[in-house]
DNA sequence: CGGTATCCGAGATGATACTG
DNA sequence: CAGTATCATCTCGGATACCG
């Protein structure tokens, strides 16, 4: 819900800054976009990702469970020798994908703009 | 550029990637969103972001200077007494407020799910 | 008013070694 | 393999006092 004035438009709802607030929270940490975008591909397990994204364990554990604790991501032990662990996003998670690849796209041409004028 | 595997869709640019780690960069910090929510309304001089977000000022000063490094908001000097201090939203900066209005509703409907859930 | 200087504590992050 | 434990480091953020 916005309104035009001249070049500033109102961001009105007290809602919309709780929404942000909220997912500022759900992404904090140097990891957590990183993951959710590689999970986005395909189901990863732990080291995998860990090789992947070059994250200490100790990291990895931590966002994964904020993760998981957010329904972002689930957690499947798997019955093998020895015990695997598979990483995949959720429904829920899913639902960042769109806004994800437009902070993506929007980070690309940033980046060029800024570039052009130095 | 996306491509459907199942439920799973790869986000295929390093490029993507690397934007989206810009994002994050350029966002970081506890302060960056709300700044720049608040300016996209009007312009404000430090003093009134202060008190409207409750800042200390030593914070404020670093998030307003990143903020200007990367071009997102401008520091206007005005030729007052005593010296006041305008900031405000610039083009670049607006190029944010689709996304981050996108994130607010994504946000509230997290919470909504999350909140029906339990 | 619009900052800067200084100090402090809490939490984030990393490296490494270890366990089941 | 999938973590956990431990230690060291670094950054973030807040409080306060001060300056031009």
């Amino acid at each position: 819900m916005t309104k035009q004035i001249g070049k500033y438009q109102v961001i009105y709802s007290a809602k919309t800054r709780r929404g942000i607030q909220d997912f500022t929270e759900i992404i904090n940490g140097k990891w957590k976009l990183p993951i959710l975008i590689t999970l986005f591909e395909k189901p990863y397990r732990f080291k995998e990702l860990s090789r992947k994204l070059q994250i200490s364990p100790r990291m990895l554990t931590r966002e994964l469970q904020d993760l998981e604790m957010n329904k972002l991501i689930s957690r499947t032990v798997c019955n093998t020798k020895p015990t695997t662990v598979e990483y995949a996003i959720t429904k829920t998670g899913l639902t960042l994908k769109k806004i994800l690849v437009e902070i993506g796209t929007w980070g690309i041409a940033y980046r060029k703009k800024m570039l052009a004028k130095e």
